[in-house]
DNA sequence: CGGCTGATTATGTACATACATTATCGTCGC
DNA sequence: GCGACGATAATGTATGTACATAATCAGCCG
């Protein structure tokens, strides 16, 4: 059905481009053929690619064609380019390992599991006063909260959080009794980035009884801030029992993905 | 699909100064004015935008660069497109966490630590004999290392390692004695998609032994399975005590960037 | 009322052209 | 030899134009 179709665009006479899979759009078919090249190894890394005007040429399209799908190439990583130099295949795929960032209600109702949590506890107070969240001045309000997520009745993940009442002074109202505090953040107010850190930590004896494990269980522990417009939103602290909670996810090149490499 | 939230934004932008900063591209100014509606909440999730030809007339540019810029925001997930429908305010977002993918020598090495290896173990094995690595076919030749990182010379990281050898042979023959297994695999042999799972664990008795830590000390396990050309390349474990290494790593929208948000 | 169908509309792709931006390279002058 | 400097070659941006594609909408007909 795209076959045919795309015959009657501009009926180019050559077409003799071996490489061409004449699948979807020219420019994709373009990224796939050189992100082809790459991937299989034969162009390595620190290559010069062709230039524009060449590569236009050779597969007989447009420069601006040529320079869609190269410039997207580069956006994802493959080529490096630069002016009057060239285009370079990359020798560093600076990948990332891509987690999803999801409510735990979420997760754990999708896995077929119960989801319940418990308002462990409850406080407005200033920043300086018992805790120091660094980011943010001293003397803001802050609403802090402690709640554990429990699946099918188990303790699965305490959580620890500060929020902003400067930034989500909405937040102050809201009893939090149907709807988690973290997904009730999610939905209310976006946000523009966002920094993690995971590791490993022994349980201490009061979060152990809490999640109903041994003193020194092996707990993941994930902080995460996030900011919005240049204030910080929230800081929250996830403690969930190594046996029962991972974290998991695949970084796949899009290129790759159209190549079924 | 969603009935209601469907009202012009025209009228609204009208009112909105939709100057542009004159900093940069036109495209990128265009992106940063409408991605700043977005995250500044003037223009709410599910909201249908102005047309490229409204658009390209607000701001007073062709429409080939709205399009670019409003092609490039669908690109990275604010917005929606549908043809002949038109353009919405993504409803969700569907972040992610990322993680940079690093070589341990590499983080060490920038944080001022002296950084070596040891290969504990090597032998070539045929998969399903000692062990079975589920994504590859019983028989495949596989080497299997087993590897410790140490930086200023304090066991930091535990690597367990199986390589296809079958995808990969010329590692059969690498010595490893200068440069460490992931970052020789890292040069040599390019992927196109990994799959990750991060948990705690406490650590055996012989691996604490080995990281010089007491048995049951929380230990971040990583594992990785890198797969190129449909064949999965490398099954790799890492265990790393969690007192001296953490994973961090921020996610930041472009726009949010470009924005200053 | 309901389904088919054709017109309409918004996005998607492609090409041509022009000019801007910048490293790089080679040459000139010292 | 070495530094300044301009020519040059590559990518980057912007616009115009044309047509393709897809989904919606309205109206027609059964």
């Amino acid at each position: 059905m795209q076959g045919a179709a795309r015959q009657s665009l501009t009926e180019r006479a050559s077409g003799a481009d071996p490489s061409l899979d004449g699948k979807g759009p020219l420019f994709g078919q373009i990224k796939r053929a050189v992100a082809g090249q790459i991937l299989r190894g034969r162009w390595q890394a620190g290559e010069r690619l062709p230039n524009e005007e060449q590569l236009s040429s050779l597969y007989g399209v447009s420069r601006q064609t040529v320079h869609k799908a190269i410039a997207l190439l580069a956006r994802e990583g493959f080529l490096v380019r630069r002016r009057r130099a060239g285009t370079f295949v990359a020798s560093v795929r600076n990948d990332r390992f891509a987690l999803p960032i999801e409510d735990i209600g979420d997760v754990i109702a999708r896995s077929g599991g119960v989801y319940e949590f418990r308002i462990l506890d409850r406080k407005t107070l200033r920043n300086g006063e018992a805790i120091r969240w660094p980011d943010v001045p001293d003397g803001t309000p802050l609403l802090s909260l402690e709640c554990l997520h429990l699946s099918d009745g188990a303790p699965i993940q305490f959580e620890r959080r500060l929020v902003n009442l400067d930034a989500v002074p909405e937040v102050a109202d809201e009893p939090f009794d149907s709807v988690a505090p973290s997904r009730w953040l999610v939905n209310q107010v976006p946000w523009s980035s966002a920094e993690h850190t995971v590791k490993a930590v022994n349980a201490a004896a009061d979060i152990a009884a809490l999640l109903g494990v041994e003193p020194g269980t092996a707990c993941l522990s994930i902080r995460r801030q996030t900011v919005h417009l240049n204030r910080s939103i929230t800081l929250v602290h996830f403690l969930s029992v190594g046996e029962r909670f991972s974290l998991s996810g695949s970084s796949i090149t899009d290129s790759a993905t159209e190549l079924n490499l």
